[in-house]
DNA sequence: AGCACGCCGACT
DNA sequence: GTCGGCGTGCTC
């Protein structure tokens, strides 16, 4: 009989698979996914158990035998490993790496935590549904017993959350598990509450602060089928349950649900892919749902509930454009903006304004020169901060103080622009008796920083919020009947295919947080373009009426949900290594494909051409034909690997990217 | 990623 | 003469 040959997988930043004897005198079984200890070159390293194989390709000299098998049992289930085996294939990432991200560093580490059970035992007193509600309810209901996703298109407020307690009480009652992804814990404190106050204390909570120990318990348990329920954000998407009956995707249209580093998954994605796969139930809520959730709809491959009418019901929102041209607004605030928000308060009620941009002024520049502030690391300009007389880059550590004079004519600095904290100042000024909340990654760093802000927008304390797209999520604001959007061109036309879609879900998540229950809400939109075409549509239709009209150019144009891409980046201190590693594969690719399948973008420098002192570059793959497209990568991944080409740069491959920075 | 080897500059 | 800089290369 030959030798047992195991292929472990090691976290190491190479793609092979590396061989290795059973552990000597050992009697134990080696099964697929459990971890072992294996000598590594001259350390020593926890790896998986990719396969058993009884034979090697390499001369027996050169493999080593396995110090020991480190479970009983294997970690990673069949449905796992099978999981991960795609991710490795499809996002053309090394093995050992997937494992690594797949799996909580805790038990990465060869150590095993103890559990406990926590079982579903019986559920709380429920909400009554509304007739719309139930309706929806009833609807997912029989949808779900199909094999294909369910998009759950539900307006702000017409009360998604409910619908999905009940539908996991369902699946909790037919002794399955659940699985519920948000896109940041932080923004949703509430929904933990709702879920365990409704089914116990059956329930693991695993995002970025939950503790490495804590989080391998609930990783555990789960697989042990010892935990009901899993809350978690998108790494809990490759949690190996032992019997998931529902996967709920909340605010399925988030980007956060795509890692933008190492393994760049997309978990909403993978869990269209473990549905399918486990043959479980998937529900992929949304108020503003992705271009892509809403063309596989119309396309039949998801089926769509829709619940237009809110819970309390009441008018929706009054829309009103203010035209800039006319109204101009020095410091960012137009008149018509300030008289609403004067009655907001004299109404008692809150106003949100809402602008995408840090800081004080994104642009410091010289009166008498014209010279800009630049970071001398990044090709970025200085954003100026008021409060602490500083110029900061927004890509990189680089901070400095402001200085009165010109570098280069000692001309007076001015400053051109406007971010939240310059409109901050403007409200304070304006309204000096309010308290006014800013809300933005520079005061809202922790959870427990957001949370006492949105404390203070609970009690009515805070009259009047400003701050960016943070203010857009989770949340609700029970005495808001305002919202501004104070730069409408800047999200509306900015860079980028997406940037449309982007505005327009920002729209309608803070328009729909306005206005609820008996309140009538008011939204107003700045604006130098009042007469754009988009922009009316936007506020004329429905979210769906937008995105009709949207996707005919995304159509002509060629860009996602249309056809599919792949992102190449590279980066090193040396611009040239960039372009010849790009230039490399982008001949590569010309030279390999006969039918001209794929269109390649490119190579051009990226958005911001430099960060950190390192040039930046990206090539861009497109095609109708996923699977040409997926091919290619593979190709070019043993392209750059037999042919040395990528050594002296820093690169990655983004499939299916969203974002093109 | 680690961790070594290896070949050139400034120190007791 | 040696300590140590980080470029290059390998790990079954």
């Amino acid at each position: 009989m030959k030798n047992t040959i195991l292929n472990i997988a090691v976290d190491t930043p190479v793609s092979q698979i590396f061989d290795y004897y059973l552990p000597k005198d050992s009697d134990q079984i080696p099964k697929i996914g459990q971890r072992v200890l294996v000598p590594f070159g001259r350390r020593e390293v926890i790896g998986f158990i990719h396969e058993v194989s009884d034979e090697s390709s390499l001369p027996k000299s050169k493999i080593k035998y396995c110090k020991s098998i480190i479970d009983e049992a294997p970690l990673i289930n069949k449905e796992a490993h099978g999981l991960i085996s795609w991710c490795k294939n499809y996002y053309h990432y090394p093995l050992g790496k997937t494992y690594a991200t797949a799996v909580p560093k805790y038990l990465r580490s060869g150590k095993t935590p103890a559990i406990e059970s926590m079982v579903f035992q019986k559920s709380g007193v429920e909400r009554k549904l509304t007739t719309y509600q139930k309706k929806a309810f009833d609807n997912c209901v029989e949808l779900l017993k199909k094999p294909s996703p369910v998009l759950l298109n539900g307006v702000t407020g017409s009360g998604k959350t409910e619908i999905y307690l009940q539908l996991m009480k369902k699946a909790l009652e037919k002794k399955q598990q659940v699985l519920f992804l948000v896109p940041e814990i932080g923004l949703t404190p509430q929904l933990f509450e709702a879920i365990s106050s409704r089914f116990g204390n059956c329930v693991g909570l695993i995002h970025s602060s939950t503790s490495e120990k804590l989080k391998a318990e609930a990783w555990l348990s789960a697989r042990e089928n010892k935990l009901s329920i899993i809350l978690g954000t998108r790494s809990s998407i490759f949690v190996p349950f032992r019997k998931l009956g529902l996967i709920v995707i909340d605010e399925e249209h988030d980007e956060s649900y795509k890692q933008q580093s190492g393994l760049m998954y997309s978990a909403r994605d993978l869990a269209v892919l473990r549905a399918k796969k486990l043959g479980c139930g998937l529900i992929l809520g949304s108020a503003t749902p992705s271009y892509e959730s809403l063309l596989n709809a119309e396309n039949g491959k998801y089926n769509e509930v829709r619940l237009d009418k809110r819970v309390f019901s009441n008018k929706p929102p009054e829309k009103r454009l203010v035209n800039l041209n006319i109204n101009p607004s020095s410091k960012g605030l137009s008149a018509p903006l300030l008289n609403a928000i004067s009655q907001t308060l004299e109404n008692g009620e809150q106003s949100l304004l809402f602008i995408n941009r840090r800081g004080y002024s994104p642009i410091s520049m010289c009166e008498e020169c014209g010279k800009i502030d630049e970071c001398p690391k990044c090709e970025s300009n200085l954003v100026f901060y008021r409060g602490s007389l500083k110029l900061k880059c927004h890509h990189c550590s680089h901070q400095e103080e402001v200085k009165e004079a010109c570098s280069v004519c000692e001309g007076k600095k001015i400053t051109i622009g406007h971010g939240t904290e310059k409109i901050e100042e403007e409200l304070e000024a304006k309204f000096p008796k309010e308290m006014i909340i800013r809300v933005d990654r520079d005061t809202t760093r922790s959870n427990k920083k957001r949370e006492e802000v949105f404390g203070h927008v609970k009690s009515g304390k805070a009259k009047i919020l400003v701050g960016t797209q943070m203010l857009t999520k989770g949340h609700d604001f029970p005495n808001l009947s305002l919202v501004a959007f104070v730069n409408v061109d800047q999200g509306l036309f900015g860079s980028g295919y997406r940037s449309s879609e982007r505005f327009a879900q920002q729209y309608y998540q803070a328009s729909g947080r306005c206005g609820r229950r008996d309140k009538k809400g008011l939204v107003l939109l700045q604006t130098h373009n009042p007469e754009n075409e988009s922009l009316k549509a936007l506020l004329d239709d429905s979210y769906i009426a937008f995105y009709q009209k949207n996707k005919v150019d995304r159509k002509r144009l060629g860009w996602p949900p249309y056809t599919y891409s792949i992102l190449i980046r590279a980066e090193s201190p040396n611009e040239r290594n960039v372009f010849i590693f790009l230039d490399a594969i982008a001949e590569f690719i010309e030279k390999s494909q006969d039918q001209k399948l794929i269109k390649v973008l490119g190579p051009i420098q990226s958005p911001i051409g430099r960060i950190r002192g390192k040039k930046r570059g990206q090539l861009m793959l497109k095609s109708k034909n996923r699977k040409k497209l997926h091919e290619m990568g593979g190709r070019l991944l043993s392209f750059v690997d037999t042919k040395k080409v990528g050594t002296k740069v820093k690169w990655s491959i983004d499939v299916d990217p969203t974002d093109h920075s």
